[in-house]
DNA sequence: GATGAATGAGTATTCATTCAT
DNA sequence: AATGAATGAATACTCATTCAT
């Protein structure tokens, strides 16, 4: 059994660590059967515990869904933090956040996966992400970067371009270019010109290599 | 029982008056329930027929709502071919084949929330839609107005822009203010500038207003 | 499709035509599936007539499966009776008898199977069969070569040993030594001496070679 | 409801208690409708179990029908066991075993149908009984009692002449006679003379009464 | 807190049979 | 005689949830 935040239960006391391992568990089943064909016995059988255990811990399906989504959303917000901090340009920020976040969720085909689903199934619940986008783009308007009216609608249209992005490349392998691309239309969707949004990818992009590197 | 293809049923024989009355019932219980959710005894109760009967037309639940999306797009096609015909400039088609799938959609609650569910369920069904898409977006290439690359991600990040669309509109009220934007996203996804998109789409739907008139 | 009673079919009525057809498809289906779970569609179908064809000729599937037993035992006998002609001695009469009647149900698997389902579901059902048995005993009891009480146990326990050969052939293959085993049984179990009895069949198929030279 | 097996159960835990009543239930309802109108619901109502406990026993009625037949056989076998005890002659061992099989299969009429169906369902399945007959047979060529070769065959088809008896017993009822033919046409079949053999059985059946006295 | 046996409502699916054409 | 669409009763099986231990 692979733990995920391992990190967060070492040191938690045995409720939590039961709890996790719960989680964990609702990562793999979801992601391979779906909300809808996952089942609680499965979750169960494999954290290695009891039928009953599940109801200790969560209320339902639903709940444990609800769990899962908000460990990987945290987990994921925490990794990107490292990669945003000290940059300024919001039109960077907006393409460092949008590949960071579409490569980890699918290097990690178990959180894309239950990221896309739920995405699906409440879209608002992809609140915190919207949170950090609405700010860029915010940001992005203000520089004079980004020509665009900033509602609701187009900020669930730009994570809807996202989340097509991970989806198709959780089908059909990581694609680099792919990721390119999408961030090239979204640049486009708020308003700048091809050109234009070719360029500040590709800058975005040789940051970002640096910074990895 | 309301027959959504009740002219398509006339004349028909016994067979296909049958199937006819079960797709019209799952369109229906699938709009109502969702699919997950939707029952065969649902829908062959709603359509006054046996249980058993079902499974003479259908091999499944997801048979039956590959049928009824399809039925849905064909009747939509339909509709869509009279306001298109006559219409060459592509970015004019674009707008007024959106704005039209998306107001067809909304104005009939049933079809926008099936469609809008077998579109998350399997992307591809949409195949029909996507087509004509494709066809307006290479045009418009052609005719220099649009400055992209034109591949199957273009497409399906397209549909999921109407998606979204149709979604919120189901969700919270028809809002053609909602579908103007929609399109001027649209544009500017395909590469045109915010100005040029406010235009373009200002042109085609006072177009739209003569057409329907 | 192949017609096992093809004979019988040509210049018949058309009704009866179709009867025949419908047992052919019986013959194949039951063979297959077993009677359980044979389903008359099924048979329909292979006979490719439509489903409601079936309750012009048969009440149910019991009458059907009566209806082919019965063919096929009488097409056996028909068999049968060329090589029994002429055979005075009741231990050979017996030994061909058992032998041929094996020989046929094995090479014809169809005919084998269903014999054999229909003894274990109704073993009256070979009233037929056990009627010329019947006869050879008696006469093998007047002619001083069985030593035994006639009666229904017995007959059946004979009837019972031929069909376990059968059976056992058609699971594993055909196997003439195997028969010739279960002959020699058949005539000690009718009081012959183990020794006599494997002169008896040792005589008796020779003399078979050479009939059927 | 019966507990066939009351004394197993005594001491047992829960679970092991569940399974046992479920397989007393099989049993009377399998003696009853037979195996292929058996129906689970039947067999949980009688056991007073909810509908779904089965399937926390059972992966299915074929699951369930081995088990009640290993119950039924391993009763049965224990049953023997006494009666075998201290028996040298193989033939005599032969004679008791079939008689008291028999007649504890006919007196227990639920107990017998369950093996004649299972037995002609499976054969192979009568593995237990079967290893027992195959020892004392053996045991009687080494005598010299039988004179006989000893292979599957033979030992099914001795099974056979035991399920022929006990069909016909449950069918028109006990019939001490009959099991009397039996054993002689068995002890024929193993290739003793009609007089050998009817003394045979006439000793062991005398010893038989003494001990049951 | 964990267990896991028992629950039982809920449903998809099959298929013999009918009958209007 | 043949058709084949419709029927609908019958039933195996699932699985979230409870609760006594």
């Amino acid at each position: 059994m692979h733990h995920y935040f391992q990190s967060r239960a070492i040191g938690a006391n045995k409720r939590e660590r039961t709890r996790q391992s719960l989680i964990d568990s609702a990562i793999d089943v979801f992601s391979t059967k779906g909300f809808e064909q996952a089942r609680i016995n499965q979750v169960t059988a494999q954290a290695g515990l009891a039928n009953g255990t599940f109801y200790n811990h969560f209320n339902d399906k639903d709940d444990l869904a609800a769990a899962a989504a908000d460990a990987i959303a945290l987990e994921i917000a925490t990794q990107l933090d490292g990669a945003m901090a000290g940059i300024e340009r919001a039109a960077t920020r907006v393409v460092v956040a949008s590949t960071r976040f579409i490569a980890i969720a699918v290097e990690n085909r178990a959180w894309g996966s239950v990221l896309v689903e739920q995405y699906v199934r409440a879209p608002m619940a992809s609140g915190l992400a919207t949170r950090y986008l609405k700010s860029d783009v915010s940001r992005g308007i203000e520089q004079g970067q980004f020509e665009v009216t900033l509602d609701d609608l187009l900020l669930e249209q730009i994570g809807a371009l996202i989340i097509v992005s991970i989806r198709r490349q959780l089908a059909k392998g990581s694609n680099s270019a792919q990721s390119t691309h999408t961030c090239e239309n979204i640049l486009r969707l708020l308003g700048m010109t091809p050109s234009r949004s070719r360029q500040e990818v590709a800058k975005a992009h040789a940051a970002l290599r640096t910074l990895t590197k």
